[in-house]
RNA sequence: GUCCCUAUCGUCUAGAGGCCUAGGACACCGCCCUUUCACGGCGGUAACACGAGUUCGAAUCUCGUUGGGGACG
């Protein structure tokens, strides 16, 4: 019997994920993560501690045995550390893509390893495919819940020890089996927010970290439009918190300028600066370990949930690519990254750089 | 310091006596969406500068006061 150590957030995904590897047979020990205390001083709840005791509830209920570990310290020096750097560049880091690679496929791989498992799992809507001695990383069967935009930064070796167990159930599905099992988590809303750290005022949020900046608003005509408080605090394709009130359409973010802290407004939606044909990018990872032929047609994501874009690579090499799309694409932003697909497959992408 | 124009939600405005318990857009707030940050969808708060008239009835007319804008000073 082989033994499989689960990620246990809390939720429902998890819980269904330990339960269904349970029932296959797996011997599962459930490992809760407990990546972020920043704000264990602060009054108020700590979600964490409900997480926990969800947690326990749940494998309470499917009966198996559960472990809390605590990877404050990678998180912060592997994950957070480069996600502030990042921001103060006037970048929009993407941390949960890296949160993946480094501390759940990771971390918390390397864990589950010394405990004797042979693999690990989580409540990711992926899939894994194992062919021609390659291991591949596909889109979940549900394609609204899809989440293998979050893990294209995995490798050979790390998908080679991975479980997906919802990789081909959806949402619903998954919903009603945590239900009809008794687990108590079965109505939990999803969780949203930062892996970890979880949803907060984002702006407040990152002040605590990077401190104020105020500078100009100005369109690309140099008109002075009003005053932010940060270039680190907004991100492309931005509408909300600029405050610009009055005549017609709505204003977005289209850029930034570090040298003279400006940060660069436009009118409308469709305006031609938010709208970009291609982009280059770095800081690649190509699940396969080998990179994707040039030239013949892909689709890409520029950010989590959009729809695929069809899209060519060229100038692929160590340091980085190019990638063309058919269509321009709405506010491609410097720190997030692309992800690139062949139909179901995620062949992996890199960081946006411009 | 004579005369003229103008004064509506935070902002830009619709409004030319009853259709206005004042409409829209943008901003703002909330909810939904969402394991990043955003986008997006839905909803909400919020104004007739003030006073006195004329009218059955005034945001709309009149007269003052106050605040803005104007080639006689």
């Amino acid at each position: 019997m082989s033994k499989v150590v689960v990620g246990m957030s809390g939720g429902v995904d998890s819980a269904v994920a330990a339960q269904l590897l349970k029932q296959q047979g797996y011997e599962v020990i459930g490992l809760f993560m407990k990546n972020w205390e920043d704000d264990d001083g602060d009054d108020g709840y700590c979600p964490a501690k409900q997480d926990f005791m969800d947690v326990l509830a749940v494998a309470d209920k499917i009966g198996i045995e559960v472990e809390a570990v605590n990877f404050a310290q990678e998180y912060k020096e592997r994950v957070f550390a480069l996600f502030l750097q990042e921001y103060q560049a006037g970048r929009t880091p993407n941390p949960d893509v890296l949160c993946n690679s480094e501390i759940k496929f990771r971390a918390f791989l390397d864990h589950a390893l010394a405990l004797g498992a042979e693999k690990i799992a989580t409540g990711h809507y992926a899939r894994v495919r194992e062919r021609f001695g390659k291991f591949e990383l596909l889109k979940a069967e549900d394609g609204t819940k899809d989440q293998s935009y979050f893990l294209y930064r995995l490798n050979q070796a790390q998908l080679s020890k991975t479980l997906f167990p919802l990789g081909g159930l959806y949402k619903r599905e998954v919903r009603k089996m945590a239900e009809a099992a008794g687990l108590p988590v079965f109505a939990k809303k999803d969780s949203t927010g930062i892996c970890f750290i979880g949803e907060r005022p984002f702006r407040e949020f990152l002040q605590r970290y990077l401190p104020k900046q105020p500078g100009p608003m100005q369109t690309p005509e140099g008109k002075l439009m009003g005053e932010h408080q940060g270039l680190a605090y907004y991100t492309i394709g931005q509408r909300q918190g600029l405050g610009i009130g009055g005549q017609g359409e709505p204003w977005f973010v289209a850029g930034k300028d570090m040298a003279s802290n400006t940060l660069i407004v436009v009118q409308g939606h469709d305006h031609p600066l938010l709208l970009k044909p291609a982009l280059s990018a770095a800081d690649l990872n190509w699940i396969s370990g080998t990179a994707p032929h040039p030239q013949w047609v892909y689709a890409a994501k520029t950010r989590y949930r959009q729809a695929d874009a069809a899209c060519a690579l060229s100038n692929i090499n160590d340091d980085g690519c190019e990638v063309e799309f058919a269509a321009p694409q709405w506010a491609v932003t410097p720190g997030q990254s692309v992800v690139v697909y062949e139909s179901e497959v995620c062949l992996g992408g890199g960081v946006i750089r411009a």
